[in-house]
DNA sequence: TTGTAAGCGTTATCAA
DNA sequence: TTGATAACGCTTACAA
């Protein structure tokens, strides 16, 4: 069923059908007719055929969040963000894993007519795949890619993360840092070694885990047993944090009395945690909310856009024991 | 730059392009100008045009998998077996989450072109909303709907919990139940009342509860602490059995000592709760990719599948001690 | 207030 | 091996 369908059933044009259809019929079609095409469509099963009038308008009115994989609620408050900007201008977001749940690499990019992309905390290399003809925003990416980013200045909160464990005495830190390339990882890494660095007496270590949640407990059950004088350490996000907590049970470890551990993101596991968890919260409602206005924006100029973080204490982190 | 500006700039036809990008041109096309219409393509930055492509092949090639919110890594999981098997056949499938993070309500449908909807465990109403004109398959949702249904047998699930407390010796079992109107949930909560009718002696309550960590977490402690008769809970998800850990620790309660704790999903989190959490396994990878089979097989029939669940017995779960 | 007709960029049919 | 041409279903000047 087409609007020509319809039209040439009611016995009138396309005009009508598609006037009605859009709701602009004010003025220029008579109430009474709006009211047989609506019922009409309803009762024919009338569906607007979207390719044909994104093909016509030369838009889709949808633009693809692309992330990298959906175990994270961190990207559900980027979503959300962004979701609700774009509702305001009639965009809707659809979201796009890079990887499926066990990471077995990337999915075929959907056949998909959108507007744009926002790419969030994706790798460089995916960033000049996804960037081919269509406007692209980089959320929590390397700024310095060519294009449009908003970012989160998670070197400050590695910083933050770093003096507190520092004045309260831990000199043995450990950073637990995730097994992927993306700059939002990097940055973290380069923070910690640079503060590191800063502070004399004060030794860091660092511990490359994967992003699933038995093998990374492991990896760190076993670095946390082989090397005993680590008294905190710095998770790369919350789930990482969630493994530290699993790893140091495992070990009779007491948190934050034998182990002080500072997580990343604040997702709502965070507080639930026992002890709640420090860690670096990380705006993601807000960058998605930027990334979007961006996108609205239009901007030719490749805007760079630099949100702070907030460094939240809570009871996983006390002075050392040992 | 469109297809007709590639082939009018390079001196060919339509055609030509056409074939080229959509690489069938072997034995229409010499080899020679099928390169120097990809070189050309490439460094004109041509790009197709998908509404187009779309409209005129009367499909998208891409499937939309509805999600009522993207917090959950369970629904990670049903998009990675769907795009799996999507992969297979050149479908793409994206992700649509009924509401935000912040449970505000659903946003407004992308305008999507899209050849089906995969709806996961969302809410009768909502069922009727999405399925206008396209293909749709519910997926843990309720299958008495009238249309093709992929489901877990999560009522089975709730008895071999239930059963497996009531075995235990446990009289007093709340269950704290997702207060969000949706099938599955409904079943848990039906199948708790039944299954609860059919043991001698043994009290069940409920206990609804928002979506929401903190406020979760909140109503659980008050109840556990108003009705300390309460040895067992059985919770809808392993994020609420999460709540009730914290709940326990708050109130002083050890897990599984005075309280024994069963979740619903079996998460990543799961494993890694300490104590490690004893949940029902629900098999949400195979859940999407039957889903998407469904979908691939084109039923114009209302095929009901109903998967098993298992049972997973681990450390948060004892014999009540008062 | 309603209708006519052109055109969006692609693919498929058929002819050369 | 390549090219001309007709749809696909919609929106929107412009005409009536």
């Amino acid at each position: 069923m087409t609007s020509k369908d319809l039209a040439r059933t009611l016995g009138v044009s396309q005009t009508t059908v598609s006037l009605v259809m859009a709701g602009k019929w004010r003025g220029r079609i008579s109430a009474k007719m709006a009211k047989k095409v609506l019922d009409a469509a309803d009762d024919l099963g009338y569906r607007l055929n979207l390719s044909a009038r994104n093909l016509r308008l030369g838009r889709t009115g949808t633009v693809m969040l692309v992330v990298p994989s959906l175990t994270n609620p961190h990207f559900a408050d980027v979503h959300s963000g962004a979701a609700r900007v774009g509702a305001d201008h009639g965009i809707g977001v659809i979201v796009y894993p890079l990887q499926g749940e066990d990471g077995k690499g990337p999915f075929p990019s959907p056949r998909q007519a959108i507007d744009g992309v926002l790419a969030c905390a994706v790798s460089a290399g995916s960033i000049d795949v996804l960037r081919d003809g269509v406007a692209m925003i980089a959320l929590d990416s390397d700024p310095d890619a060519g294009i449009c980013s908003v970012t989160m200045d998670v070197g400050a909160g590695m910083r933050s993360a770093v003096d507190h464990l520092v004045r309260l005495g831990h000199r043995e830190i450990l950073h637990v840092r995730a097994e992927r390339d993306a700059w939002t990882f990097a940055q973290r890494t380069e923070a910690f070694g640079r503060r590191l660095g800063a502070h004399r007496r004060v030794r860091g270590r660092s511990l490359a885990v994967p992003f699933d949640g038995a093998r990374a407990r492991e990896r760190i059950l076993a670095r946390l047993r082989d090397d005993s004088s680590v008294t905190a350490v710095i998770c790369d996000d919350d789930n990482l944090a969630a493994c530290a907590y699993s790893a140091a049970h495992g070990l009779g470890l007491s948190i934050p009395g034998d182990l002080s551990v500072i997580g990343f993101d604040d997702l709502p596991l965070a507080s639930l945690m026992v002890p709640a968890l420090t860690t670096v919260r990380l705006p993601a409602h807000e960058l998605g909310r930027l990334g979007m206005e961006q996108f609205l924006r239009n901007d030719t100029v490749t805007a760079k856009t630099v949100m702070p973080v907030e460094f939240v204490e809570r009871a996983s982190v006390g002075p050392p024991r040992r």
